[in-house]
DNA sequence: CTGGACTCTTGACCATACTCCAGAGTCAAC
DNA sequence: GTTGACTCTGGAGTATGGTCAAGAGTCCAG
């Protein structure tokens, strides 16, 4: 399987795959002589391993992480587990954030009542402004 | 009021302040001859309206059109309003992504109950390898 | 053996929002 | 007039995850 068969299985880029070698995070099975690599269903699975942790919310980096912990047979499933925990976090405190900022941006809606008004009424604006709204 | 002094008061750095102004954000009030450039408290206004337009999770491009309508007093509330509709519609995508995240997340932590457990039959490292859950 | 599709390497470039650096100039106090 | 703090410009670097392009080489069918 060469590199633009191993694309199309996996739906990714050509460039992708040769970024994501360059990262380490895959190899080719082979090398030929004039620089084809060679892939075999074993590293189409690593791939989509990849295409399913960054779905997650994995970075490439911590992806590096979950599959050198694959490789290894001493891993432990407590420490693939940590790594799912933080990510969980991270996830948790993106969600808090964004979160806030709805809270606000549907509060500031809510005021916000007369389309037609000048931008100088707006309570947008005004609370943009660092203004108290009015009471 | 120079660089430094508005820097503290807003609590940003020299540099984003410089980069806000090249970034057509904010604008001294005067420059000296020596390239000083001289703040009141009307660009302090502005760069405060800048950081919290930021914390509700609007990007540098989106807050400069943010602030071309606060400039032009033809602007109506509606426009200001469609900028903050479009926000929240962003911010809410991205939640919903993230809220994918962690259903998964959590669930893949919920079936890996054994921490001792070989790599070889983590649920976590199975669901990235795209094997079912053992039934 | 030729044409067209494919692949190679190297290196530059995209967006975002800064951050840091060097080397030079300025300002106010003492 | 000198010191020390401050500021200037211009450009490079950071992180992330790719994407694109040039120019050369490879592969296989007809």
């Amino acid at each position: 399987m060469l590199i633009g068969d191993l694309a199309k299985k996996a739906d990714v880029s050509i460039d992708t795959i040769r970024y994501y070698e360059r990262e380490g995070l895959i190899e080719p099975l082979s090398v030929r002589e004039s620089g084809y690599r060679e892939f075999d269903e074993t590293t189409a699975d690593r791939l989509r391993f990849v295409i399913r942790a960054k779905q997650l919310g994995f970075s490439l980096k911590e992806i590096r992480d979950l599959l050198s912990l694959r490789d290894d047979p001493d891993t432990t499933c407590g420490q693939v587990r940590m790594l799912a925990e933080t990510k969980l976090e991270d996830v948790l405190a993106k969600i808090k954030v964004l979160q806030a900022m709805k809270k606000d941006l549907t509060g500031l809606l809510k005021e916000c009542t007369d389309a037609e008004a000048s931008v100088n009424s707006c309570p947008i604006v005004d609370a943009l402004d660092g203004k108290e709204k009015k009471p």
